[in-house]
DNA sequence: TCGTAAACAAGAATGATTCTCATTCAGAAA
DNA sequence: TTTCTGAATGAGAATCATTCTTGTTTACGA
């Protein structure tokens, strides 16, 4: 954090809570957890520097979940799983195929690559279970 | 095409669209594509019909690019290429390393995976190229 | 102290998608 | 054939995430 002077308190914050976070945020989920913290603080302030964020490489864009952008402040290359029941997503760890795949698309379209993105879709554990008790 | 009565010709119309083109298109591409041919198709009726699909598995949808939802007629398990300035997609053959990443993941995870999705991202030889021109 | 540019709040505007409701159609039953 | 029922649809309204606009505040250098 260099800054942190007034002018920045605000979306230091917001890069903070992304970096800090396991949930892999949309830009509401980030505002109201800054809110109680910062009463004046709009979602308008949120959208735009998620979005600078982004073209800084600072945060990565998982693409939408039911409608809704969502953000992972870790920018190392890693998989995820959406849960498509409740919209949670996880980490997956591991991948070792994930180097070789990336130098296979790499060496079909030539050098034109910046980014990959897997994702993984199916009912987390906690659906699972939910969807259970309701049959019953 | 089993049915195709009056009933199911706008149905059917879409599906067909879906599995012959090679674009990704998005709801509204389907729907200027089939509006020469079918004067009275509403949007809405391409909508309600792509979500079918998705249900049932004929399509896939890609996720959104440029905040617009894309789809596929190809289900199978296939790799993409999106394009972040002109937001065009394209498939990626090979990728051997494919079944072997969803093993992992499905060890990972348990038997709850449902689906994958790979999306490599970058600019196009047509947008480096435009890119080159616009420059000069 | 001024001037300028960035950061911001608040709320309006946008636009993709979904929903509502009245209508049409197909196929079964009478 | 006529009636009935449920699915498919058109048209347009409603929703809701995201972006844009406007006016204000802040930091900082001249």
């Amino acid at each position: 954090m260099e800054h942190s002077t007034k002018h920045f308190r605000k979306r230091d914050a917001i890069l903070t809570c992304l970096q800090e976070t396991k949930v892999h945020p949309s830009a509401d989920w980030v505002y109201q957890q800054l809110k109680p913290q910062i009463p004046d603080l709009s979602l308008g302030t949120v959208y735009r520097n998620l979005s600078l964020f982004k073209e800084q490489g600072l945060v990565q864009s998982l693409g939408t979940v039911k409608g809704v952008e969502r953000f992972d402040g870790d920018t190392h290359s890693h998989v995820h799983f959406i849960c498509t029941d409740c919209g949670c997503v996880q980490d997956i760890e591991g991948m070792p195929q994930l180097p070789s795949l990336q130098a296979s698309a790499e060496h079909d379209l030539g050098s034109q690559i910046s980014g990959c993105q897997i994702t993984f879709t199916g009912t987390c554990r906690n659906c699972i279970e939910n969807n259970k008790e309701e049959a019953v």
